[in-house]
RNA sequence: GCCUCCUUAGCUCAGUUGGUUAGAGCGCCGGACUGUUAAUCCGUAGGUCCCUGGUUCGAGCCCAGGAGGGGGCGCCA
């Protein structure tokens, strides 16, 4: 196999030589290829001999054509770069005509960017978030097997649509220009291709359940989607969710190992990303220069990430978040657009970032939330009037994991499935848990979009997914 | 779904109270230089001022409608 340019700065063979493969960021002085493989933030610089060079080969070593070069690799008499490559042969690939090229070497915008999403991953700040979130996505595989828990395959396709998270994709083989009806004139399901109504998934929780209740550990990494008409820089239509389940767990467990988890993955990045997350840092620093000071990240991100992992995640309840809220400056002041007046009362982003940015200044899980405004599955608190319920709240981007001691008891959870109307006949292969062996147990949903904005520091959460889906947008 | 802001050269952005031929930096192209680091220096080219209509002697600028995009809120991960 070829050597990456991450592996041969690794290994630094002086003397040998090596072959580069990758694609031209700039050509300096008619002497000095960077050439970007992707394979790390840093360039390698080819030297090339322009007086023996063909002339008319030179002048298609322009920003973005693809080249392999062969050479032997120096230590570098320049500053900027410890090695270099001199080159005796290079060839240009792949031409890319430098009238038409869409990327420069300069600063683009993010929303110029997205438009040439097919393009943008060859910039330094998409192929640090790409590599960035790679590794999350190992990371969170090793922390889960490392831990005996099985990655369970939850379907794409889903015949439910009582999962309860949120407004669903349909998913149809038939022609939208002629639908077969029924008798009664409603559309004729029979007659689709699974013979029934189908959507594509919004979460994989109540399926992870079934396998929790027989493999005990367990996990999912996979797509979901929402076809809600969100339009803010967390939310996405298509994105990818963890969401771990397991047996005999209860509360506190369920959030040792969401905190566990998030502390693991966040040091994995900061170990085996390091020049990226300095990459992003800088960065992050230059855009917010245009910013107020008020608006600017008060730490630079990689003391944010190291300040996560070293720093317990407060703690408190849904009701003594509601005391702390009610008691505030803001609240007092009458600053905050939705008064907290007692208990009850759902919490806005402008209270889950008050609690989080300015009262404790540090991620917090709120648990025990009301029963009315969380879902069937949760577990019902002695008292009636709560769930078992935790959210983990994070600065700048709110709710990054949603989770629950689910309701194990067959009688409890009927019942609020029928208060809050879910279809039970569509639902007898979940209840089917509940009836036989049923047993304590939980789990939560980590957004990883969201993880992969917190560690990369981006604004805008459609700038960390290569092909982002929103409303109006399914381009590429 | 609601509120708000934006749209001027390839990119990032100026553009005065509505007034002559619409500007800058970077990029591109041409040249010079040849150990550069988003190289530097000199020069050239490059515009449906998002679209449609209106007001006006005169519109990049004002008004109305439309399209595209950003941000905030709600829903949530």
């Amino acid at each position: 196999m070829k050597q990456s340019i991450k592996e041969i700065l690794s290994e630094k063979p002086v003397g040998q030589e090596v072959v580069i493969c990758g694609w031209v960021r700039t050509f300096r002085n008619n002497q000095f290829v960077a050439v970007s493989d992707g394979s790390c933030i840093q360039t390698m610089q080819v030297v090339v001999n322009h007086e023996t060079m063909d002339p008319a080969l030179l002048k298609r070593i322009t920003t973005g054509a693809a080249v392999m070069a062969t050479g032997v690799l120096e230590e570098s008499q320049g500053k900027g770069q410890a090695v270099e490559v001199r080159a005796n042969t290079i060839e240009v690939v792949g031409d890319a005509d430098p009238d038409k090229y869409p990327l420069q070497p300069k600063r683009h915008g993010m929303e110029f960017l997205r438009e040439i999403a097919h393009l943008r991953m060859r910039t330094n700040t998409f192929g640090a978030v790409m590599r960035v979130r790679h590794n999350l996505a190992y990371a969170i595989h090793k922390f889960f097997h490392d831990r005996g828990f099985y990655y369970i395959h939850s379907p794409i396709i889903t015949g439910s649509d009582a999962e309860g998270a949120g407004e669903m994709f349909r998913v149809t083989t038939l022609p939208l220009d002629n639908v077969p009806k029924t008798p009664e004139g409603s559309v004729d399901v029979k007659k689709d291709f699974f013979e029934k109504m189908t959507n594509l998934t919004v979460s994989g929780q109540l399926e992870a359940e079934l396998a929790a209740l027989a493999l005990s550990r367990v996990y999912t990494f996979g797509p979901t989607f929402r076809a809600e008409n969100s339009n803010t820089t967390r939310h996405l239509a298509e994105f990818w969710m963890i969401e771990p389940e397991v047996a005999f767990f209860d509360l506190k467990d369920n959030m040792d190992l969401a905190e566990d988890m998030l502390r693991y993955v966040i040091g994995y990045a900061l170990e085996h990303c390091e020049d990226d997350i300095q990459f992003l840092q800088d960065r992050q620093l230059q855009e917010e220069k245009s910013k107020p000071m008020a608006e600017r990240s008060p730490m630079d991100l990689t003391t944010k990430l190291k300040f996560v992992i070293d720093n317990a995640f407060e703690r408190l309840t849904y009701g003594e978040a509601i005391e702390i809220l009610r008691n505030s400056k803001p609240n007092k002041k009458k600053k905050f657009q939705y008064l907290i007046e007692g208990w009850g009362a759902d919490l806005q982003s402008e209270h889950e970032r008050y609690l989080v940015e300015q009262h404790f200044q540090k991620p917090v899980i709120l648990t025990n939330y009301p029963k009315e405004i969380k879902s069937f599955y949760m577990r019902v608190d002695d008292g009636d009037k709560t769930v078992s319920a935790m959210d983990i709240l994070f600065p700048a981007i709110g709710e990054i994991v949603g989770g629950s001691q689910r309701e194990e008891r067959l009688d409890v959870l009927t019942k609020r499935m029928e208060e809050m109307h879910i279809p039970m006949e569509e639902m007898q292969w979940y209840l089917d848990t509940r009836k036989f062996g049923t047993c304590p147990h939980a789990g939560f949903g980590l957004g990883f979009e969201r993880l992969v904005l917190f560690v990369t520091g981006m604004s805008n959460i459609r700038d960390v997914i290569p092909f982002p889906r929103t409303p109006g947008n399914a381009e590429f």
